[in-house]
DNA sequence: CTCCAACCTGGAGCGCACTCCAGGTCAAGC
DNA sequence: GCTTGACCTGGAGTGCGCTCCAGGTTGGAG
């Protein structure tokens, strides 16, 4: 089970067709297996890589980190330690991110609260 | 108790001085009084205001919708029903936002402690 | 063999939220 | 009165992460 079709690979990673060139083109994602014709293939290892890139994505991780860690990877067993550390300060990170979140919800919630009581639109107004 | 100059402003606020002149441009923050010479003189209420963009900003709503609830609420009281609906929507969001950062710092985590294991750099590669 | 949807490339364009700049004005301290 | 640092304006520029486009190619179905 193994060779998606863009599309296919698309529709798996939740990233769109051009989304997926795009971070091939910039090195993120290493480079596509392709069909005599040049059209890509992608496997179950880049897919796996897409859902890695998705989770860093998604907690707030630039691009350009992301291709450090990619490149650090490709650079072979001997960057493991780098590699770790890096998912660790950036864990560290989305740590803060996830306090100052909720604290701002909370404040949500408080001001949201004004307004269930009716008690006009809250002090700041 | 009032009157703050842009560099207090700025300073509580947590704002750069472009942030705030930009702010008032756009018409997200009502306009600011000037002194006699034209210089801004920002008063209590502009920062309360303030630290509800900075709420807002950091659970990721756009600017465009913190402009709709400012205008809604120099419209006056009658509007504090779609604002307590524009906030509710908004914590929703906030809910689903807090939900994915946690699923994937659980990843995160996940992916990390493969180092630590050394097991290596874990599936995905 | 033909068709046509899916794919390819390089490069331009976009939306967001600022950020910076030039060239000038203001105002508090000496 | 002079200096000087904080401030003013309009508008251009930036950085990020895509997204779109034109113009051409590929490849599986019928």
């Amino acid at each position: 089970m193994n060779g998606y079709a863009p599309s296919e690979a698309a529709r798996r990673s939740g990233f769109s067709l051009d989304t997926l060139r795009y971070y091939e083109k910039i090195g993120l994602l290493a480079d596509v297996d392709r069909t005599a014709g040049g059209q890509r293939v992608f496997t179950d290892d880049d897919l796996g890589w897409l859902v890695l890139f998705r989770c860093l994505r998604d907690t707030g991780m630039p691009i350009a980190q992301m291709r450090r860690y990619a490149q650090l990877a490709r650079e072979g067993e001997h960057t493991a330690d780098e590699r770790r550390d890096l998912l660790r300060h950036h864990a560290a990170r989305v740590e803060e991110q996830m306090r100052l979140l909720q604290r701002q919800y909370d404040h949500l919630r408080e001001k949201i609260r004004f307004y269930e009581r009716q008690l006009g639109p809250a002090p700041q107004e």
